[in-house]
RNA sequence: GGGCCAGUAGCUCAGCUUGGAUAGAGCGGCAGCCUUCUAUUUUAGAGGUUAGCUGUAGGCCGGGGGUUCGAAUCCUCCCUGGCCCGCCA
């Protein structure tokens, strides 16, 4: 908490003899900077909320940090000391540069042995790992799918600048149904390249469904898969590399990069499964069921099911999904505390293996949901084909990006026009909150104007090429009264604000947090350039505002890194 | 049938976890800001202005009920949409 917030709690406590202050932040700033709203008083002190504000505002004393009260109607409210606030905020973004906005939440329980830390945060351990994106094998990865990887690299991001350390995991599911189907689409098919997965897909999904008794060459693939016929596995093997190499392509395309592939085949052949087993049994709620399959008593975990179940091997004895999936967390909970992205599709999935490793007294992952990207005429699907493309997203996004350059240049920057445009995807993207659906729709989604990446990155464009106008040394004898603007108060208010923001953020995992505020941010300093002079005001005045213009560039550079947003000198 | 999530302006969303002052943005609409050219009596049309800015219209915050001094926010019922509920992963 800062100092005002402090100082102004520290005054209400004493004087009210509350426990919990809760201020709130008037709706205008000429209002003030915080208020107290005194409903909650009334009863006590059986008075009217305005008196009681009347009374607390003639016990205040103006002080260095607050500068004056002022009751308007129920609330009291407080004005901080703007130049102290003006010169604390902008000094310390100038000099942790990109750093600010930076706790170091993620070094500080590191170093502290155990303690309050421990208790109030879900991250306990020293390392953090991630998993995210882990789209199945079979096809080029469409833009719901993108939900995944970019709010998952967005995480990851914000817990590395957090000071955590972070280990990106991505699990491929080289031995599902999925690739048996891809393998048998193949077939007789030499030199299948990455770009022809998606029709195989699609193609022998059509197949089957017209001549259903393919489904049995598709389970005789998995089985002969799981006794380990070694011409199978290496058409398997061969085929999801492929794939993956196809998909990890695109992805590093736009910044994303993992630090550990995990193949579930690892745990089909390992005995991995078996002492999973073994160790299950011991909790006495394994039994086997009518079809001599190995299942899991979930009860007393409120699972929004019928029978609170989870079955973990076939009647043969081969294990299901759920089986190495256990394993695999095994593995993970043994590196590091985890977070996991994953589809709602997996909402229940997920409770049930959480409450299977909490009877193994581990700790289960935390997991982010997102709901899915949907089309005009419904669900995304790789199955049926109706999809966008991530990658055809990306070209018409650097296409566009392109024609804009050129419109203002004469001439094609691919690199800027990269930045802008994989900036346009990923903010699009990470701006709305995951629970939402959303509906793809490519007018929409390749808007260049509004609630943008490029409007933000343009503020930061401009800004910097202000900067380059006028060099002046960062002196930090400046006179701060002179940001006297009811703008840039807001907008010292609005950088003043960022870690928290950021905090914010990192506890709830949710990057669109920052997306909000950077949108925010460049907006107001785009109304504030409007306004007000920076290059032509009065000397004193001009380097007081380009060091508020200097620290609004570096936030914004900041917020965007964190949601993997590059930003241009000139656009 | 049951569980989870969502429903806020014509469209896309923020705000909801922690109740508080006139419910905020963007797109689209309308009217402008700064300039150039053409014709013209005061004006009109076309284009440019780095992706910029201002004003304005547009809301029973899905609906009913409840809690509270106060509800978009909390509780409850209902409606609509998404996801899920036993040898797929």
């Amino acid at each position: 908490m800062d100092k005002f917030k402090e100082s102004i709690i520290s005054f209400l406590k004493k004087e009210t003899k509350l426990e919990n202050i809760e201020l709130e932040v008037p709706p205008n700033s000429e209002m003030g900077d915080y208020a107290f709203p005194c409903f909650i008083l009334a009863k006590e002190w059986k008075k009217s909320p305005n008196e009681i504000a009347q009374e607390l505002s003639r016990k205040f004393k103006p002080n260095n940090v607050i500068v004056e009260v002022k009751v308007i109607g129920p609330y009291l409210n407080f004005f901080v000391n703007k130049n102290k606030i003006a010169e604390e905020t902008i000094k310390k973004i100038l000099k942790e540069k990109e750093k600010y906005g930076s706790s170091g939440i993620g070094k500080s329980y590191r170093s502290k042995a155990s303690g309050e830390l421990k208790n109030k945060k879900f991250l306990s351990n020293k390392k953090v790992l991630v998993e995210h994106t882990s789209i199945n094998p079979n096809a080029s990865p469409h833009v719901g799918r993108a939900r995944n990887a970019l709010i998952g690299d967005s995480i990851v991001r914000i817990l590395k600048f957090q000071g955590y350390k972070v280990e990106t995991h991505y699990f491929v599911n080289d031995v599902g149904k999925q690739i048996a189907m891809l393998v048998l689409g193949a077939e007789g098919k030499k030199n299948v390249a990455f770009k022809d997965l998606l029709n195989i897909y699609v193609e022998i999904n059509k197949k089957i469904e017209e001549a259903p008794e393919l489904e049995k060459k598709v389970l005789e693939l998995l089985n002969k898969l799981e006794k380990g016929d070694k011409t199978i596995k290496n058409k398997f093997k061969k085929i999801v590399g492929v794939c993956v190499k196809g998909q990890i392509k695109i992805l590093s395309e736009l910044g994303i990069k993992y630090d550990i592939f995990d193949y579930e085949s690892k745990y089909l052949w390992n005995k991995k499964t078996e002492e999973m087993l073994k160790r299950l049994e011991k909790t006495g709620k394994l039994f086997i069921d009518g079809f001599n399959r190995w299942v899991l008593d979930q009860k007393g975990y409120e699972l929004g099911m019928k029978v609170p179940v989870l079955v973990m091997t076939r009647g043969d004895g081969t294990s299901l999904y759920p089986l190495r999936d256990i394993a695999y967390n095994l593995n993970k909970i043994k590196r590091g505390d985890n977070i996991v992205i994953l589809g709602e599709d997996q909402k229940l999935y997920q409770e049930q293996i959480a409450a299977v490793l909490k009877e193994l007294e581990l700790r289960p992952p935390k997991v982010v949901h997102y709901s899915f990207v949907l089309l005009q005429d419904g669900k995304m699907s790789t199955r049926k084909g109706n999809l966008v493309l991530l990658e055809d997203f990306m070209k018409e996004a650097v296409n566009k990006a392109g024609e804009e350059l050129k419109k203002r240049y004469n001439k094609i920057d691919l690199k800027s026009a990269k930045v802008i445009a994989y900036g346009a995807i990923k903010f699009g993207i990470l701006k709305v909150s995951p629970e939402k659906n959303v509906v793809f729709d490519w007018e929409h989604a390749l808007s260049f104007e509004g609630e943008t990446a490029p409007y933000i990155q343009y503020a930061y464009a401009r800004i910097s090429s202000i900067l380059k106008k006028h060099k002046i040394k960062i002196n930090f004898k400046i006179d701060f009264s002179l940001l006297e603007q009811k703008e840039e108060a807001e907008l010292i208010k609005l950088l003043s604000n960022f870690p928290e923001t950021i905090t914010k953020a990192t506890n709830e995992l949710r990057p669109h947090l920052a997306a909000v505020y950077l949108y925010s941010l460049a907006q107001k300093f785009n109304e504030y350039y409007h306004m007000h002079q920076i290059l032509k005001a009065d000397k004193n005045t001009r380097d007081a505002r380009i060091l508020l213009i200097s620290a609004i560039r570096q936030v914004i550079k900041n917020g965007l890194s964190l949601l993997g947003i590059d930003v241009l000198e000139r656009m």
